[in-house]
DNA sequence: AGCAACTAGGGA
DNA sequence: CCCTAGTTGCTG
């Protein structure tokens, strides 16, 4: 008899044992259903003597039913699979569901339905089948996802069927993607970018592991140097993935991809539809996807032959995943590479302090572009002390910006304000009694947010319309905004500059590849004059007429502790700066903040990066902090305040006694509440030399808790709310 | 995890 | 006595 061992899809069974039945042909890495009591379950063939399973004796093992007709996980992604819940201390069933990300394309089925408006006007209207009328305008999709789409049930738009309002149409899942051609345009590259091209194409050709840190200023033309080397991928006929942290990006970034090489590429991101997703899926594993731009969940995808890897942006913190399987896909992206023997390449003009370090071990090979192409200088970046140059009354802006945005105006060049707040003010207070809106779900204030009337918590979605009284003490007209955000600068804007015509960039106002295409066509033909944004602003956009960038308040992100808090600010307020003067005007950039003489601040205003870097490196040694120490987090979370404390308690009681660990808390979480879940926090520090994840799994297996408590790990954490 | 079988308690 | 909500046990 054959046994089999099998990954199943279920986290808390993770890894059992099966019969083989006659005639039924598997390999390693096959995907099967299995029989499990009553149900049926989907499991990965896996080495026997890689999984750990418990000893079941043979006359148990229930025979497989079926295996799935698409091809079998390759080795490489085996490997990669249990690296990354190894070091995540993931369960491997959640790591493998990235993997196999569309259940639906494993099923066989070359095609689906969709359905779309016919324009038939219905004899009978409803309020719901006019909300659907409206709403589907132009869509194609599943019943579901419209339904989804227009807030009706699918039981209204099935009637709709039946009246002949809308119509299926069936698509094809298998219809090729068109091929991408390496010479379609020919690249114009200066000298620098053509020597990292070389050692990119080279390394390509060459099919082996080759770690690159591609450290270019902004405006330098890193793009154009890695497309060199996917035209070289695509010339030996292998797959690229190039990871993007947001999908924000893509719509610039598409139009010069498809410049370059004649044809849009294939696009993997989590609001693609259930069609887009399985043609993406079946491409991508027969290796009919050519080159695949994705956002980090298109990292575990089963490419048929990988042979290039790009993390484009590679400082970006988005690259995190901090629910589920908490990865850094740039970290992954290099242990993926190693293992498919390919190079990978992260590009960034503000490279995080860890792949700096890995840069100077000679761990990554640094390629450097230290000018703006085309001749373009770096902008001017000064400081302005809100201390002793103090915004008007009420306002935000200082006098000096106020005076650089009139002058832009009037010579018709365009001024960006970046400001990373959301809304129109983060706190709204009763001027009465002084109430305060907050989130009853979570420990944050709701936003206010006046573009569409309402009070919302950016942390779990909750919203409120804006109350006529306050709903403490019933004054009414009493509630009074505090602090900026973008909204309320647009208000300034639009009393200083009456005649400027501003656009407000933020997730909410650009939430659609449509609106982001208006947005950057406006800016381009200079119909803006005031761009006002939050760090959806800060990279990918290129427009020549911009000369003054003006970051509201740099200190904003150095408050609450995070470890990274001056990492981060020098990232943002560099990479925003890099917006400005990418034509042949000269940029200024004017930096509003209460602590010039931080040194991240300092390091800014005098352009001096390496003194930024220096001094950054030295305080995380100091502090054990990465990349000299290691860092780990146990969140303790329940709905029962009580519960999720005694937790909590009962992790720490057992706390590992080790020379090279230390172990901080638990104490309630900075968010201690959260999406309705009361939150505790261990913080673990080790030296770089302990096997913290042994430590930490060892510690943890010992323990039991309550069925309504979790216990996540967060190994290397970015979020430390 | 996800589900079915089981049990305790409240209302008619 | 029935219905329901919460609890327990099981999967190869």
């Amino acid at each position: 008899m054959k046994r089999v061992r099998l990954l199943v899809f279920n986290a808390a069974l993770g890894v059992l044992d099966y019969r083989l039945p006659e005639g039924m042909a598997i390999e390693f890495g096959s995907v099967v259903i299995a029989p499990l009591g009553p149900r049926q379950v989907l499991g990965i063939v896996w080495e026997a003597e890689r999984l750990k399973a418990k000893e079941v004796p043979d006359a148990k093992l229930r025979p497989l039913l079926e295996v799935l007709p698409v091809p079998p996980l390759r080795a490489e992604l085996r490997r990669l699979i249990e690296w990354t819940a190894d070091y995540y201390c993931a369960p491997m069933s959640a790591v493998a569901r990235m993997a196999l990300a569309s259940s639906a394309a494993l099923r066989g089925g070359t095609t689906t339905t969709e359905y779309r408006l016919t324009g038939e006007e219905p004899t009978r209207m409803t309020p719901q089948r006019a909300a659907a009328l409206d709403a589907l305008q132009g869509e194609q999709a599943t019943i579901r996802e419209l339904a989804e789409l227009a807030g009706v049930s699918e039981g209204v738009l099935r009637g709709m069927v039946g009246a002949g309002i809308l119509e299926p149409v069936t698509v094809d899942l298998d219809r090729p993607y068109p091929a991408a051609l390496p010479d379609f345009a020919a690249p114009d590259l200066n000298p620098d970018q053509q020597a990292a091209a070389d050692a990119f194409i080279a390394a390509t050709r060459g099919h082996a592991f080759a770690p690159f840190l591609l450290d270019g200023v902004t405006g330098s033309g890193k793009t154009e140097c890695y497309f060199e080397a996917i035209a070289e991928a695509l010339q030996l006929g292998r797959q690229v993935l190039v990871l993007l942290p947001e999908i924000a990006l893509t719509e610039n970034f598409l139009r010069r991809f498809e410049h370059r090489f004649g044809v849009p590429p294939v696009l993997w991101h989590s609001s693609l539809k259930s069609s887009e997703r399985r043609r993406a899926w079946r491409a991508i594993v027969q290796g009919q996807a050519q080159v695949v731009v994705g956002a980090r969940s298109a990292l575990f995808l089963p490419y048929a032959n990988l042979g290039l890897i790009v993390v484009d942006e590679a400082h970006e913190v988005s690259f995190k995943q901090d629910d589920g399987v908490r990865y850094n896909a740039r970290d992954v992206a290099v242990i993926r590479a190693r293992f498919e023997s390919v190079p990978v390449i992260l590009a960034s003009a503000t490279p995080a302090l860890e792949s700096m370090q890995l840069a100077e071990a000679g761990v990554y090979r640094r390629i450097a572009l230290p000018d703006r192409f085309g001749g373009a200088t770096l902008p001017e970046i000064s400081v302005v002390d809100l201390r002793a140059e103090v915004p008007e009354r009420g306002r935000w802006l200082a006098p000096r910006l106020v005076e650089g945005m009139k002058q832009r105006l009037a010579r018709g060049e365009q001024s960006l304000l970046f400001l990373n707040r959301r809304g129109y003010a983060p706190l709204t207070l009763c001027r009465h009694c002084g109430y305060r809106f907050q989130c009853p779900n979570c420990t944050a204030w709701l936003v206010e947010h006046r573009f569409s009337g309402r009070l919302a918590c950016h942390h779990c979605g909750h919203e409120v319309p804006v109350p006529e009284v306050c709903p403490e003490c019933g004054t009414g007209d009493c509630l009074v905004a505090c602090g900026p955000g973008v909204e309320r600068i647009a208000d300034e804007v639009a009393e200083i500059l009456p005649e400027a015509r501003v656009a407000v960039v933020t997730s909410d106002t650009l939430n659609t590849p449509e609106a982001i295409g208006a947005f950057v066509a406006a800016a381009e033909e200079g119909a803006i004059d005031v761009i006002i944004g939050t760090q959806l602003v800060t990279k990918g956009y290129h427009f020549p007429e911009l000369t003054l960038v003006g970051v509201v308040d740099a200190d904003l992100g150095l408050e609450g502790g995070d470890l990274r808090a001056a990492e981060r600010t020098y990232q943002q307020v560099a990479q925003v700066a890099g917006r400005a003067g990418r034509g042949e005007k000269p940029g200024e950039v004017l930096i509003q903040t209460r602590h010039p003489e931080a040194p991240v601040i300092a390091a800014l205003a005098a352009g001096d990066r390496d003194a930024f870097y220096d001094a950054e490196a030295q305080a995380r040694r100091e502090a054990g902090a990465p990349p000299f120490g290691r860092w780990a987090a146990i969140i303790v979370s329940s709905e029962d305040q009580a519960e999720a404390q005694m937790a909590a308690r009962a992790i720490g009681g057992t706390r590992p006694d080790h020379p090279d660990i230390m172990v901080l808390g638990p104490a309630p979480a900075p968010m201690a509440l959260l999406r309705g879940r009361y939150r505790y926090r261990l913080l673990i520090n080790a030296r770089r030399s302990a096997e913290l994840q042994r430590v930490i799994r060892e510690w943890l297996d010992a323990l039991t808790f309550p069925q309504g408590v979790r216990v996540n790990i967060d190994i290397d954490p970015y979020s430390f709310v």
